[in-house]
DNA sequence: ACTATAATGTGAAATAATTCACATATATGA
DNA sequence: TCATATATGTGAATTATTTCACATTATAGT
């Protein structure tokens, strides 16, 4: 199996999941491509194509069960084993986030949140308890996470993403507007939600 | 002169825009595309491509003159014309967003928030007065309101965008995972965080 | 058992986006 | 002024992704 794919592919299996798991509940059995495609919008051979790289999981005639390839997909994705996380920055967004449901849901646990302020180090944000800042190096180590979400204000973000790289961490969901600069051997990805919401609203009439 | 470009040229345009303000405040004067494809990690010949579906904005052998590419960019993307938007959702996430600066700087305003929670509607939240949900049609009709920031609990998503599409709302950024079904006229731009974190994790190595 | 219908899986074709390569223009220094 | 270096703008080539088209297999009805 290669592991070559289009992103796009990965980010649409995802969809697959969320919507072959409402199905499950609603105790529906089979699914055809054109099934899943007209849910998502999309054409239905992209749905067969994206499946057909990891292997031939439908029935000629029938379609996919959708048990089946729900556990195919989570297999694929890796959802069935929890991988701990933890937020940098517990301020407006990072707060939001930790309460965020949906991460939990995709096999992700936010194990440790940290910030810098005296009012939130030592205390409950969201059920969580907000540690240290000081002690990330230690934490992140001790815990051995490998993904972090940055949440800190714009100018703290590059010398706080140095310090996660120096922690152990391999990949920054990135939200602040900033250009990270690190080793190549972190993954870095951007949430750039202002860029969002222009690009929407370029491509809107008015 | 709007409408054929490829979408990733337009959000390259915007990360070019923050650079070209940073370096204005920095008082360059002039740069080439090298210099700025070097800042975002991407080819030179990309900025140029970008660039040129726009006209000739530079001077052989010279590059860029900053000052009037970066005004040249916020024409095109109409950053100078403030655009008035509203949050439907004022939880956590929500919340948060109503307080972030990146909109404004990209020529949005956020006018009306609206919320169903009795401990919200009439109070403030981050500086704004939570509006009712009640009055969400006559308000934004009444202010003119293109653009809606979605922020609402999954299971009333689409009954509020049905009466976001009413009130004559042309465009909603949603952050729910729920796939809204609404006339074409009405632009939707999924934003989707735990989609994010899992692409990141599927391509980073551990 | 047979026929009509449904649906997959996959090369090939089409479309889209990126990168190359270079002719052309400008700038700089001797 | 001339030579050299710099850098744009853009077709052409390349690479990536999506869509088409159909041979193949399964199902359902009679
Ligand atoms: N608020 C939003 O909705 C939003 C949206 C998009 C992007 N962002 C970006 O996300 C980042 C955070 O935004 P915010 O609105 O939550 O800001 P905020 O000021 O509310 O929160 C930042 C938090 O980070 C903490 N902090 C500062 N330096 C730190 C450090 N070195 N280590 C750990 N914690 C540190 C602060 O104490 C504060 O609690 C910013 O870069 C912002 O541009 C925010
Ligand atoms: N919290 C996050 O970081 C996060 C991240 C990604 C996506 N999301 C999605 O964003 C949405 C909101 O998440 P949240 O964590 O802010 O939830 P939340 O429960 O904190 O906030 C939802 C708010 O919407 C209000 N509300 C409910 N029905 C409404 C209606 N019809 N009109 C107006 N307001 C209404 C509620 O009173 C509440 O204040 C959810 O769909 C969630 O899946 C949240």
């Amino acid at each position: 199996m290669r592991k070559h794919f289009p992103e796009r592919t990965i980010q649409r299996l995802l969809l697959y999941y969320r919507y072959l798991n409402f199905m499950l509940q609603q105790g529906t059995k089979m699914i055809s491509s054109r099934g899943l495609a007209d849910l998502l919008e999309i054409m239905d051979s992209q749905v067969r194509k994206d499946l057909s790289y990891f292997g031939k999981l439908g029935k000629r005639g029938a379609g996919y069960d959708i048990l089946e390839l729900r556990n195919k997909i989570a297999e694929i994705l890796g959802i069935k084993s929890k991988k701990n996380i933890c937020i940098v920055g517990m301020g407006n967004l990072g707060s939001a986030l930790s309460a965020y449901k949906g991460f939990e849901e995709l096999g992700f646990n936010i194990s440790l949140v940290f910030d810098v302020s005296e009012q939130k180090v030592g205390h409950k944000i969201k059920g969580q308890i907000c540690s240290n800042y000081s002690d990330l190096l230690k934490l992140i180590k001790e815990n051995s996470i490998k993904i972090a979400i940055l949440t800190v204000p714009a100018n703290s973000a590059q010398e706080t993403a140095l310090a996660l790289e120096k922690s152990g961490i391999k990949a920054i969901l990135n939200f602040t507007p900033v250009k990270l600069t690190l080793s190549k051997a972190v993954k870095i990805r951007n949430v750039d939600l202002a860029l969002e919401l222009k690009t929407l609203s370029f491509f809107t009439e008015d």
